[in-house]
DNA sequence: CAAAATAGTTTGCAATGCAAATAATTGCTG
DNA sequence: CAGCAATTATTTGCATTGCAAACTATTTTG
């Protein structure tokens, strides 16, 4: 203690250590699945809530429409993605997973949240509060108390 | 309290808030630099320690040399970095930064680390020891304490 | 000295990501 | 209701990242 600097840069260190490992959990994922990462996190999207407007997908991943419409094009190719013209507004597109879409997108893992679920529930209330209190404070720190949380994934 | 569920969702919830804090701060980097996230890295890394060999640099940044190269030759043309062929070992180059390299690199910002640094000097004591603790706990939540920190950058 | 290892590069490939232009449809406004 | 504006998805063109495999030059090792 005392020594706020050094532990400073630690506590740096540490967050660096975990968006690495984040990433390498993604790294994974995508070995498994065969998907990318930016394929994944739409098939995961399409899982909650289905069917998906092109444009409302491209919203929630925060890409361009023109970006998403390649993704999509893959997932297509690879039969687990169907496209749908919309009855009511004959422009847009009802996106939904397959049968094998879906089986792919239960299959996949959790990326990191499982390994994250996990672990809180292995801690003890002291520990469990620490990380409560100091994600909250790592929050207010980078003034995103009003960032909508997305998915984390690996570039 | 006692509702130990929500909470652990919460705790999910605010690291993916600081993840994508951190890839907006990034994201802006590259808007101030005109560079991109790995030209600014590879940037950073010569501003640390130069000369530094191609192989060197592509250790540190976790990436395959032909993957290197390629943004070498994208500094090398906008003037930040220069290539030299090492008088030791005629096999291996020795990049460094230009003048301007140099400035560009004092110039760009920290991304999110100036941020969180200041943050971390404006916090009591007790909260000091949450975040502090808390990111230890989250590293070994994740298995990663061996992992080396790298830096955090978007994607 | 010959063979193997190392360093950087080139080439070819796939995916992400954006901007701008385009076609089809819908909504609005006078 | 006719015409113009907005929306929706797409196409095209471009830059970048990232890897693997082949290639050249150099060094190290047997």
């Amino acid at each position: 203690m005392g020594n706020r600097a050094g532990t400073r840069l630690e506590i740096i260190d540490n967050l660096r250590r975990v968006f690495q490992a984040i990433n390498e959990y993604s790294k994974n994922a995508e070995k498994v699945t065969g998907l990318t990462g930016p394929q994944l996190w739409a098939i995961k999207l399409l899982a909650d809530t289905s069917p998906l407007r092109v444009s409302d997908l491209a919203r929630q991943m925060y890409l361009h429409p023109a970006t998403v419409v390649g993704i999509v094009d893959r997932l297509e190719l690879k039969g687990l993605v169907a496209r749908n013209r919309s009855t009511q507004d004959r422009r847009s597109i009802e996106l939904t997973l397959t049968e094998n879409g879906q089986k792919v997108a239960a299959k996949s893992p959790e990326v990191a949240q499982g390994m994250l679920i996990k672990g809180l529930d292995r801690l003890n209330q002291e520990e469990f509060t620490h990380i409560e209190e100091g994600m909250k404070l790592m929050v207010r720190l980078l003034g995103a108390e009003n960032i909508k949380p997305q998915p984390m994934h690996g570039k």
